[in-house]
DNA sequence: CCTTTATATTCCTGTGTGAGTATATACGCT
DNA sequence: AGCGTATATACTCACACAGGAATATAAAGG
């Protein structure tokens, strides 16, 4: 089974994904809606539910899909700590923003 | 060249981005670290640092990689519209929260 | 029942990628 | 120069995966 990262690695999946937040969709919806077969969607679908990112319920003969918060939440909390990574060290972000400076011209590098 | 997204689908990749959040590291610090072979390192660094989630500077024969917050930032921008979504949709999350847990006392429950 | 609509699954194939091994390059030291 | 250390690259190989085409399953409706 694919992991939580290689899941939304696969651009497709993330459309599908940003197209459930608007609103629970059908496979025909998001077929449609993102110009893919539909034989693909119902495949990102499968690994997506899998994943734990999406549940179905079931309307006549249509499945309509929503997403559920889980896995993302845990990609996000993945993040976290970069996050105050970065507020932590925004004066190496500033620096870097600078761009690269002329190169030092000296050397006497050690360690 | 690799997606910003499937880059960090890699747990080696992963892990030595983690590694670096604490500090720079030498290549040789992250083969013994996370007990990976030297191509294997140097093959994810390469990666890591195409996609411009690394930097490196030169120390005699060693080259020390440190972290560019710029790609994780851009992940953490995608994930942004999804941490609204569940902040308007608590009630749901709290749904489902409450699935997994055992009813604090004697309250009723429906379903 | 048979047909239509909606979705899932199977099979095939090409492509990409990670791991391992071996080799190349770069730098420093004596 | 020659050696040791540190890192990068090349070359397999095996395998996972996305896409397409065809087919299977499911539900509704005449």
């Amino acid at each position: 089974m694919e992991s939580t990262f290689s899941v939304i690695a696969e651009p497709s999946r993330r459309a599908i994904l940003s197209l459930l937040m608007g609103s629970e969709q059908s496979v025909g919806d998001i077929e449609e809606k993102l110009q893919l077969s539909q034989p693909s969607v119902s495949k990102h679908l499968r690994v997506l539910r899998d994943a734990g990112f999406v549940e179905s319920r079931v309307d006549a003969q249509r499945r309509l899909y929503r997403i559920k918060p889980e896995p993302l939440m845990e990609i996000d909390a993945w993040l976290a700590p970069f996050r105050r990574y970065w507020s932590t060290h925004i004066d190496a972000l500033e620096r870097h923003l600078d761009h690269m400076n002329p190169a030092p011209s000296g050397k006497g590098k050690k360690r």
